[in-house]
DNA sequence: ACTAATATTGAATAAGTATACATCATGGGA
DNA sequence: TCCCATGATGTATACTTATTCAATATTAGT
């Protein structure tokens, strides 16, 4: 997966650890960590993200990343990285191999962040089927994914 | 009290039933209700009422007001109501007078608001002071004293 | 009641955000 | 390899929201 993951990590991390209140001002921060974008580039990312404005009585409002955004589980998240040893896509469908029981524990992690673009996931014992909503590209999908549990990252 | 509680409430009544996803959308709605003002009027509620712009898959944003204010418990808000005798101002200071034993439970509705114009309250038996941040009209902690308990509204 | 101070609001505009369109890059199939 | 389809991004611009400024209304103090 190419830079926009990256980004998109990065702004995850950015949002979650600072009150950024512009998309200007996210510009900056991101080229503080030397990634180089246009507003209208984060424009696209917060709405992929699901990103919240909240209200705050200096700031005006500050970007909020959602509840199933945030850093949850990291033990559960690393298990799950580690048995993740695929996915595929076939016939608008997204296929993930496991390891022989890890199925079922990924496949939950997916459905508590109930991401926009997966209407519902199936699993079996070492098969996660992914049903993503019409018109939602493979990356997206796969983005969505690496948002949810962020070790899968380099094995993707 | 004006008529800009009432559209503070109005405003309250129809984020919470209807997902609303812009100010000019808002100004139309108040129209159905007789209320006449400009998307800059609507822009200044907003902020004054803390609402949130959650994201959502199909509107993109809506307005959400914020869990303290949601409509939270009746049963407490109007035995707060019912023991709220006067809110008076001297020297920046509210002072709120009840019937005998109302002070703390009515202080806590309050407190449990955390509306950002009011720094704390201190309360005695009849009689709760009230802590506005710095440069607060009275009237905005007034309105702010509706929005949390609406059933003052005819009290005021 | 008169005046001064403060609040409320709208109109115009500035500031912030989303999107249409064009461009370039990438990857799969002939 | 060449072409086509798809994706990622920037630029320009449309859309949305916040704010400045001015007018009007309201309130408090004398």
């Amino acid at each position: 997966m190419g830079n926009k993951t990256d980004r998109l990590l990065a702004i995850k991390n950015i949002i979650s650890k600072n009150k950024v209140s512009s998309q200007e001002e996210l510009v900056l921060l991101l080229e503080k960590e030397g990634l180089h974008y246009t507003q209208a580039t984060l424009s696209r990312d917060l709405k992929f993200l699901k990103v919240n404005k909240i209200a705050d009585p200096e700031k005006g409002y500050f970007y909020e990343l959602p509840d199933h955004h945030q850093v949850s589980n990291e033990v559960a998240e690393n298990y799950a990285a580690q048995g993740f040893m695929s996915i595929e896509f076939a016939n608008k469908l997204g296929v993930i191999k496991t390891l022989p029981g890890y199925a079922s524990s990924i496949a939950s992690l997916i459905d508590k962040a109930r991401p926009f673009e997966i209407i519902g996931t199936i699993a079996g014992d070492d098969t996660i089927l992914i049903i993503p909503k019409e018109g939602i590209t493979e990356n997206d999908i796969i983005n969505s994914l690496i948002m949810i549990i962020p070790e899968l990252r380099n094995k993707i």
